[in-house]
RNA sequence: GCGGACGUGGCGAAAUGGUAGACGCAAGGGACUUAAAAUCCCUUGGGAGUAAUCCCGUCCCGGUUCGAGUCCGGGCGUCCGCACCA
């Protein structure tokens, strides 16, 4: 046989998943009709950001999407996947700056790049379903539900410290905020105060807190990084008395939130955040104080700066009292540490028991009195220097409260002052704080979706009428300026008012792109629509989306908001649930060897030559030689330049094969790394499967099934059975690095029968490899879908492999009529017995103890017992 | 600092408390070939032995159990999330 002719009996990729793509087109069957009376089933992936191309990231996230979707169409399944874009956002704008192209045409000649990149990879979506926020069909509906919102009481408008990013010129949410910096353009995050639309998600904390027990097929990981962001904590409320002589004005009393009130008897001062109005009241009448806000609020709100930062304070001169103690006079500092965000911006500190209290009370030499004693310790001899205790034990120095537990403590605090009452009021009462703040929305951008508001002189805040919407955005927009193009445009921004025809101007924030990803997966259940968000009853069809599937990243943002969104909807009655995403998987990220030159400049892996195995393994620069460092594996980024482009991965071996990498090896919520071997032994099986058909195909055999097998026939069945078993359960559970592993040993098991086989094999065995094939083809469809196309055309099928039903496995193939169990001798292998798959215990037991091995191995002894598991093992001790 | 996850061959990894290392990669040997590629076959955790076989082995130290990679306690290490949150 000459190369030629060998070059063409391979397969070829790209060649037939062209075809099949265009086939599967034509036919439509991925399109999913809304009356579809069969159980449905949602499958969803992250939407991509339209930034150009598509990366190895998304294609090991649609490609797990895409074979949990096509499995669950071949068990009978009503389907819906779909794929849309999330094309609001910063990079447009920086675009239309950088090279002067606006951002909408920046926008969609990103998408259609990527759907065109996302189409080669033959997923099963229904792309007549796509939706892009940046269009005014989709975010009008988004304007109608912020304007319901604002009715409903979920959104509000707050003048609040908010992070100013100086390069983006916008505000940030803490969210996006890394270490000090802004997550995109990386540049010290400053505090301003501005005027700001949120949306009240800490009215759900509780809820959202809650619910999350309730959230079965979510990671642990996921739902515990919610709740400590959610982060809540019961204290109490206490109303300290001002001492009048040294109170700044009438307001004489202090509230503080605390969560240890049983430490009270240890309190040695008062705290206040800068920006506490008390603090502010007291400056206004003492400069250096006023001096010492204004230094604490140049310290930066970076990591650095709080890593490092002193505890700093300032006594006000202002005296408390303690609320059991009318002799007892606390001073009250204003205080660097204390946040005005938190609880009510004020603290007693209790240096004995809290770090940061002892910090501040060591500084200032205001000592420390411990009132939890550790078990085992004398009271009398127990001091604390430079560490704070913090763990249980019995109250000491605390009058009434001595002997009790902390929890007795915190409880008889509570009562005694609950009772205790100042002006109509309780002393102190008990409260839930949460560390979720208000979800501020407003962003000084243009490319996002506009607030419909409009603010009037005389008017004010003035909600756009409904029949106007959408507020879309203008066109004509220059980026030659920093800073938002829509606050400077001439026309857009001046408008009169709908109330009273006054002159008035549109809000020129635009919303925060996690609002246009906080509702797209109900969009999808119905995107024709045009007069309302959703179709109440298709919405409630289809959501909530049974199998959500992303990146790790997310964890938080995304979906905590959508969360959020979802129960806005729900109030507003546009679906009727509260949980989005009832099935939630993370997936790792696909990682790469990292490779630099002696001077420090990252080179890519298409430019690297690498040689030699482990000790010996070197790099050079393919063009000049030059030796390369080989550094760690990191995620894939354009910065470390150790990216490989999902394109040339596709010219070169076609989808299949880069969707079967990305499935093989690595636990599919594990970092998966990327490797040209890798690429080559998942091409290499892509060959091998198809050359495996072709032989089954030229076995000729029965039509009809034979009514007997013999043992050769029964072999193949039944692995071909139990790999059916196990790849629809690996299936079902995402363990799609085990499915793979099952689909190769059925084909090596195939491929050793086929070895085995006669020139004209016995009509049974024949019947069985088809068999096998058959079932062999349709297990890998939903990971290599183009391939299983080929090779059921070559099976002799006229039908789609894609539009099958899944097999339906043989039972009675999966029980073996004798089976072998290992013997253990006092825990320690020692033979093995085969007995009948229905023996007794006992039958067991006398056939163990008859084994030559386990004699041997008893040296004499007579056994104890000997413990039989069935099916499993058997242990004789001695 | 608080919270969580993980630690298994040369590598990626399997293993409802029940034969540790399935499957893949890499490596070594062989077949086919003028040769290469491709393909196929064999070997491959460590040690002892001609061999049958035996001993050791899942980060370390203990514990529970007939039996522990798996469960519990204590270390060590790596990774992730949160962090002056009172």
């Amino acid at each position: 046989m000459t190369a030629e002719s060998q070059k063409t009996e391979r397969y070829n990729a790209r060649d037939a998943e062209t075809r099949w793509q265009k086939t599967w087109a034509e036919r439509g069957i991925f399109a999913t009709k809304n009356d579809d009376p069969r159980p449905k089933y949602y499958v969803l992936e992250m939407f991509p950001y339209p930034s150009g191309r598509i990366h190895m990231g998304h294609v090991r996230n649609y490609t797990m999407g895409d074979v949990v979707a096509r499995f669950k169409r071949a068990m009978g399944n009503a389907v819906l996947h779909p794929m849309g874009w999330d094309a609001f956002g910063m990079p447009a704008e920086n675009a239309a700056i950088d090279r002067k192209v606006h951002p909408k045409a920046w926008t969609y000649d990103n998408i259609a790049a990527m759907k065109k990149q996302l189409q080669s990879m033959g997923l099963s979506l229904d792309w007549a379903r796509e939706v892009a926020t940046c269009d005014p069909a989709y975010y009008k509906h988004q304007q109608k539900m912020f304007l319901d919102f604002l009715k409903a009481g979920l959104v509000a408008r707050e003048y609040r410290k908010v992070n100013w990013d100086p390069v983006d010129q916008t505000v940030l949410a803490n969210e996006q905020v890394i270490d000090g910096r802004g997550w995109r353009s990386g540049a010290e995050v400053e505090q301003r105060d501005l005027y700001q639309w949120v949306f009240k998600i800490s009215d759900y904390s509780q809820e959202l807190l809650e619910a999350l027990d309730r959230l079965e097929r979510w990671p642990d990981k996921v739902k515990l990084m919610q709740k400590n962001w959610i982060g809540r904590s019961e204290g109490l409320l206490v109303r300290f008395m001002l001492d009048p002589a040294t109170a700044p004005n009438k307001e004489a009393e202090l509230e503080i939130f605390t969560t240890r009130p049983d430490t009270l008897f240890g309190a040695k001062f008062m705290a206040l955040s800068p920006d506490h109005p008390l603090a502010q009241a007291a400056a206004a009448k003492n400069p250096k104080l006023a001096a010492f806000i204004a230094e604490t609020k140049k310290i930066g709100t970076s990591q650095a700066a709080i890593d490092t930062a002193e505890k700093m304070g300032f006594d006000t001169g202002i005296r408390a009292v303690h609320p059991f103690d009318p002799n007892w006079k606390l001073p009250v500092y204003v205080a660097n540490f204390i946040l005005m965000e938190y609880g009510t911006g004020a603290i007693f500190g209790c240096p004995a028991h809290d770090q940061r209290d002892l910090e501040f009370a060591n500084k200032y030499g205001l000592g420390n009195t411990p009132v939890v004693c550790p078990p085992g310790q004398d009271p009398k001899t127990f001091v604390i220097t430079d560490v704070p205790y913090l763990e249980d034990g019995k109250m000491i120095n605390s009058r009434f409260l001595d002997g009790m537990t902390i929890e007795q403590a915190k409880e008889e605090v509570a009562k005694r002052l609950e009772k205790d009452t100042r002006g109509n009021r309780p002393v102190a009462q008990r409260q839930v704080n949460y560390r979720l703040r208000d979800w501020g929305i407003s962003r000084q951008r243009y490319w996002g979706c506009p607030i419909p508001i409009i603010h009037c002189d005389a008017c004010g805040v003035v909600p756009v009428p409904e029949k106007d919407l959408p507020v879309t955005l203008p066109e004509d927009v220059t980026f030659d300026k920093p800073g938002n193009p829509l606050d400077r445009h001439p026309t857009w921004k001046n408008i009169t008012c709908p109330k009273c025809g006054g002159p008035a101007r549109r809000e020129t924030d635009t919303m925060d792109t996690f609002v246009d990803s906080s509702w797209y997966f109900v969009r999808f259940t119905d995107p024709w629509i045009k007069d309302a968000p959703t179709d109440r009853k298709i919405a409630d069809r289809w959501m909530a989306v049974d199998q959500y599937i992303g990146g790790i990243e997310h964890a938080i943002l995304h979906l905590l908001y959508s969360r959020f969104f979802t129960r806005g909807m729900h109030k507003c009655g546009y679906l009727d649930l509260d949980e989005p995403f009832a099935g939630l998987f993370t997936q790792g990220m696909v990682v790469h060897e990292t490779y630099r030159t002696k001077s420090g400049e990252w080179v890519e892996p298409a430019n690297v030559k690498i040689e030699g195995l482990g000790e010996t393994r070197r790099a050079s620069l393919a063009t000049t030689g030059e030796p390369i460092e080989i550094g760690s594996i990191e995620k894939m980024s354009k910065s470390k330049k150790n990216t490989v482009d999902p394109d040339d991965i596709i010219d070169a071996f076609g989808a299949d094969t880069a969707r079967w990498f990305m499935l093989s090896d690595s636990p599919p919520e594990r970092d998966v790394i990327w490797t040209e071997e890798g690429v080559q032994s998942a091409w290499r099986f892509v060959q091998r499967l198809w050359r495996m058909t072709g032989e089954i195909a030229g076995v000729s055999g029965p039509q009809s099934r034979p009514a007997v097998f013999g043992p050769q026939a029964q072999k193949v069945r039944k692995a071909a059975h139990r790999a059916l078993a196990n790849v629809s359960d690996d299936i079902a559970r995402l363990r799609f690095n085990r499915c793979v592993a099952h689909i190769y040993e059925l084909a090596n098991a195939l491929g050793d029968a086929i070895g085995s086989a006669e020139t004209a094999p016995a009509p049974d065995f024949a019947w069985a490899l088809r068999e096998a094939g058959d079932i062999l083809v349709r297990l890998f469809h939903p990971m290599m879908p183009h391939l299983a196309e080929e090779c059921w055309a070559v099976l002799g099928h006229t039908t789609l492999v894609s539009a099958e039903a899944w097999p339906q496995v043989e039972p009675e193939l999966l029980v073996e009529s004798t089976i072998t169990l290992p013997v253990q001798v006092n825990g320690k292998k020692r033979a093995e017995v085969t007995v009948p798959r229905d023996a007794t215990e006992a039958q067991i037991v006398a056939a163990v103890l008859a084994l030559d091995d386990v004699q041997k191995a008893l040296g004499g002894k007579s056994p104890k017992k000997v413990i039989v598991v069935p099916q499993r093992i058997v242990n004789v001790v001695v």
